[in-house]
DNA sequence: TAAATCTCTATTGACTCTATAGAGATTAAT
DNA sequence: ATTAATCTCTATAGAGTCAATAGAGATTTA
């Protein structure tokens, strides 16, 4: 299950993506819009912006922005920031390799074949929607 | 990522389904050969043979084996057990369905979309996997 | 210079995860 | 019957994580 606090970061980003002009949006307002507690929303910018998933602008009348392209951010870069790698084992991360703690032998470990399907699988799903992509859709279906 | 309760759970339920004869095993002899603590993976067998993936023999000689054909328990069926829901919000899970805490409107949202297509892409992996296969495959290899 | 905003670190309470412990119930062998 | 081996059940503990809050500091604009 995803964290609340990668509930909260797309959310948040959504509304990053739809706003059309790409002007800095504020902390309060992001969280007042998305209904987020403000001072979590705080750190998890933070934390979305040392990857460049968002950009931030400093002082009086300053504010977030996306970091990139709406259409060039995917829900994979997000989920990765905020509940780290995709697979269900380190062993078959791409992101994120590390030897599972007790593996006998990678090789021939059967969980880890059927884990490294699961993985691509997930996978392809997740880095093939972006924020801009979602964010449209949403305006369309009248959220946003 | 999966708990150490899943990893250990699909270990031990692998060696269940490499005894071709399907005898009871006891606890302590699948904790040595799985390298599990041994009262933990009681506790985690107990928690299999409720859904009836595991059946237990009580007293003397008695042990575990699985509760129906190996070729018959998916890696979705032990994960759902030990991990919970594979879905990633509770919005899309199908065995356990559940609004998100804070959603405005189920309908339009586009973080739900997007889930709704991984937990399929997932599900389709873990579902199709059975113990049986995987063991089958592992023996070949010269595991188990 | 002042006000608004982001930045950084710390802290807290609740909860979960992993593991261990021990008394109880059941069964098979003797 | 008795004994020994086994599963059953509940409790507990330590470490870690999650969600949220707090407050002082740095930066920028008006």
């Amino acid at each position: 299950m995803l964290s609340q606090k990668s509930h909260y970061a797309l959310r948040a980003l959504l509304i990053l993506a739809g706003r059309s002009d790409g002007q800095p949006v504020q902390i309060a307002e992001i969280a007042d819009a998305a209904n987020i507690p403000k001072k979590f929303l705080e750190q998890i910018l933070l934390e979305l912006k040392k990857p460049g998933i968002v950009r931030s602008h400093r002082g009086r009348s300053g504010g977030y922005s996306l970091g990139r392209p709406a259409k060039d951010i995917s829900f994979a870069d997000v989920l990765r920031v905020t509940d780290g790698p995709l697979a269900l084992t380190p062993c078959v991360s791409v992101m994120a390799y590390r030897k599972c703690d007790d593996c006998f032998d990678e090789a021939v470990c059967g969980i880890r074949k059927v884990m490294a399907v699961a993985r691509d699988a997930t996978a392809e799903v997740l880095e093939s929607r972006s924020l801009g992509a979602v964010a449209a859709q949403m305006r369309r279906a009248g959220a946003l």
